[in-house]
RNA sequence: GGUGCCGUGGUGUAGCGGUCUAACAUACCCGCCUGUCACGUGGGUGAUCGGGGGUUCGAAUCCCCUCGGCACCGCCA
């Protein structure tokens, strides 16, 4: 295109604006003083209208920028209406301006808009579209109710913040797309309507109008289909896939969002951790503002995470960490701590540095704080500069045991250790939030920094309650293979076999996790029958699994990225809701298309189902 | 299902027991203004304080219920 000779000054003008339409020569965010005496044609919103009686100036603003249209009386016909036009116009309006680009004078030009050198002295402008008054200004600065930005999303997302993170996230999406191609992964679409699965989360079901009684789900992953595409020699899959899950939302869950999915064949740990590691470092490199904190990325084991942060995703921003006291909780006669060890639980402190000069009231606080997460109490222990120890373990504890105690804290003059006495799901519960908590009101959080970090070592499974019976639940999923040699622990100890499981975590986020798969239908069914399953259960419910890995299944593996948790950290944004164009509210509504609704009656029937709503309480 | 925070003109805030017949900014409407860029300037419309009940001589302000939004727990990888 660059070959054929422009005919005009207008012509040469639509071919280097890649944008141009038949509407619009250039966009609001292109034109330089270069351009200047060039006739155009400009759409776009009005960011701004300033009337100054004879003079008007709009800020006319689009995806790529803003540029200022000046109506001039003395450069418009004796008789044009334009002026009285303009000066009519409001925010938001849609205009299309015809006009010549002209160089600002000297004093009149604006550094801080990139189009700030130039202006369009309008000839003509032509209104698309009025708008009524905005329910909230489209601009940065301002932060609305989110409930009401969220019914005019449209609105919303005119504004460049949101337009940002938008385009952002196509970047990074673009990026993976490119990064994996080139490795030779391709990207298959597999079912939204596929089939509900027992482990994991609760489905969304869709009635199936054709099988009367019958159900689709909505795939909480495409886990089993890559699994199957591995099987069927495909070697390298990835998918931006959407994800269901019919739980309560937080602000990093939406009951839909998108997975990096993906699997490769003949693969160890390292190869998928190298591949995603790799990508991550670039993206981050690329589009975060955040410098990385340590590459390549530490790998910490499940079981160091929770006895040094209390959580299997720990944020490693900062280094505070927490330390069991182990056998000096028997030390002395602290009823607390005797009665926290004999009823089978622990002593567990956090330990902040310089802090033991901490008020009764600023104690009060912390201990409000972690109450509230279900502690008992808070064992304040202050170090001060002499090493005395303040803390209601002085009455019941001589200072022999107090200074073993200080040693195995690793306690310096000036530290404050906060210490909680419970079981240990508890303990590391209440800490590692109140090490969280800690970080951020101390300003030990560099925000500057992305801390990626690998955990890894995970065991197999976990026990947990259902209907008052206690039984294995797989700590990832059930298709993750175990570790060389810890097939033998399946009839001994299940509790003790690990899994070849690796999450990823950024700034205290899980942002993946993924696994080397099972691909011996012995073992997997083993571990079907480990997690409770029944022979008929395992059949009807993965008997497919089964039989496909007899046909030559190779060794395989893969991990899921959360796109979304990913782009919103890289964004620095709040939560997951401001990196999604159209996301659902807290109580998993869509406030803009009021979702879900009624359906008629007819629909129901069709579906052969029947409404029965719960007594009371329904929901008009 | 539970806990907490928030709810004042279109928007963002102030007021937190009487002086509130609710203040400020912005938006909106009507004027004036030829160089602004959050234009300036004069005037004007607009909320009974999410809704209901209660306490009190008196409630935007205190209490209870309820609705809505958000955060967190449960739930969920």
């Amino acid at each position: 295109m660059a070959t054929s000779k422009p005919r005009s000054k207008r012509a040469d003008h639509i071919l280097a604006s890649p944008r141009a339409t038949a509407l619009r020569d250039c966009t609001c965010g292109e034109l330089r003083a270069a351009d200047a005496g060039r006739e155009v044609s400009l759409c776009g919103w009005v960011n701004r209208q300033r009337d100054h009686g004879k003079i008007v100036f709009i800020d006319l603003r689009d995806r790529y920028g803003i540029t200022q249209i000046v109506i001039d009386p003395d450069r418009l016909p004796k008789d044009s209406e334009t002026l009285t036009k303009a000066s009519e116009i409001r925010s938001e309006f849609t205009l299309l301006v015809r006009g010549v680009v002209a160089k600002r004078d000297p004093q009149t030009v604006n550094l801080n808009m990139e189009t700030g050198e130039i202006e369009i002295i309008a000839t003509d402008i032509t209104l698309f579209n009025a708008s009524k008054p905005v329910p909230f200004p489209i601009t940065d600065t301002i932060t609305s109710d989110e409930s009401v930005r969220m019914k005019y999303r449209y609105l919303d997302i005119r504004r460049s913040a949101m337009r940002s993170r938008l385009e952002l996230r196509h970047k990074i999406e673009l990026y993976i797309r490119t990064y994996l191609d080139t490795r030779d992964f391709i990207e298959v679409e597999t079912p939204i309507l596929t089939k509900s699965t027992p482990e994991g989360a609760r489905d969304y079901l869709v009635p199936s109008r054709v099988w009367p009684g019958q159900f689709y789900a909505l795939p909480q992953a495409p886990q089993q289909f890559k699994q199957l595409l591995m099987v069927a020699g495909l070697d390298r899959y990835f998918q931006i896939a959407r994800c269901f899950r019919d739980e309560d939302l937080r602000g990093d869950r939406q009951p839909e969002f998108t997975q990096l999915d993906l699997e490769m064949s003949f693969a160890a740990e390292s190869d998928v951790m190298r591949l995603i590691e790799t990508l991550l470092i670039e993206i981050t490199q690329k589009f975060g503002n955040k410098k990385i904190q340590q590459i390549p990325f530490p790998h910490i084991s499940f079981s160091d995470a929770m006895e040094q942060y209390g959580i299997d995703r720990p944020d490693l921003r900062f280094d505070l960490r927490l330390r069991s006291l182990g056998d000096l909780a028997q030390l002395g006669d602290f009823k607390v701590f005797k009665d926290a060890v004999n009823s089978g639980g622990m002593v567990k402190g956090l330990r902040l540095p310089g802090q033991a000069a901490m008020t009764r009231k600023e104690i009060d606080e912390v201990t409000e704080f972690a109450r509230n997460l279900g502690a008992k109490g808070l064992i304040s222990y202050a170090i001060q500069q002499d090493g005395a120890v303040k803390s209601p373990l002085t009455k019941a504890m001589t200072e022999p045991d107090l200074r073993k105690i200080t040693d195995h804290m690793q306690g310096l003059p000036g530290d404050m250790i906060f210490f909680v006495a419970d079981s240990e799901k508890v303990c590391n519960d209440v800490l590692w939030r109140l090490r969280i908590h800690m970080g951020e009101k101390l300003g030990l959080i560099n925000h500057d920094e992305a801390a990626f970090c690998w955990v890894v070592d995970f065991p197999m499974f976990e026990i947990i309650e259902e209907n008052g019976a206690q039984r294995y639940h797989a700590v990832h999923n059930p298709f993750s293979g175990v570790k060389h040699g810890h097939e033998q622990l399946f009839e001994t100890d299940p509790l003790a076999a690990q899994a070849r499981q690796y999450d990823i975590v950024m700034d205290g986020f899980e942002i993946g996790g993924g696994s080397i798969r099972i691909h011996k239908s012995e073992t997997q069914k083993r571990v079907f029958q480990l997690l409770g399953l029944n022979d008929e259960q395992i059949t009807e419910q993965f008997g497919h699994m089964l039989e496909a890995f007899d046909f030559g299944a190779p060794p395989h593996g893969g991990i899921a990225l959360g796109i979304d948790r990913l782009v919103m950290l890289l964004a620095g944004a709040e939560n997951i809701r401001e990196v999604m164009a159209f996301p659902k509210n807290a109580n998993a509504q869509d406030m803009l298309m009021r979702a879900p609704s009624l359906v008629d009656d007819v629909q129901l029937d069709e579906l052969s189902l029947k409404v029965k709503l719960p007594q009371e309480n329904s929901k008009k």
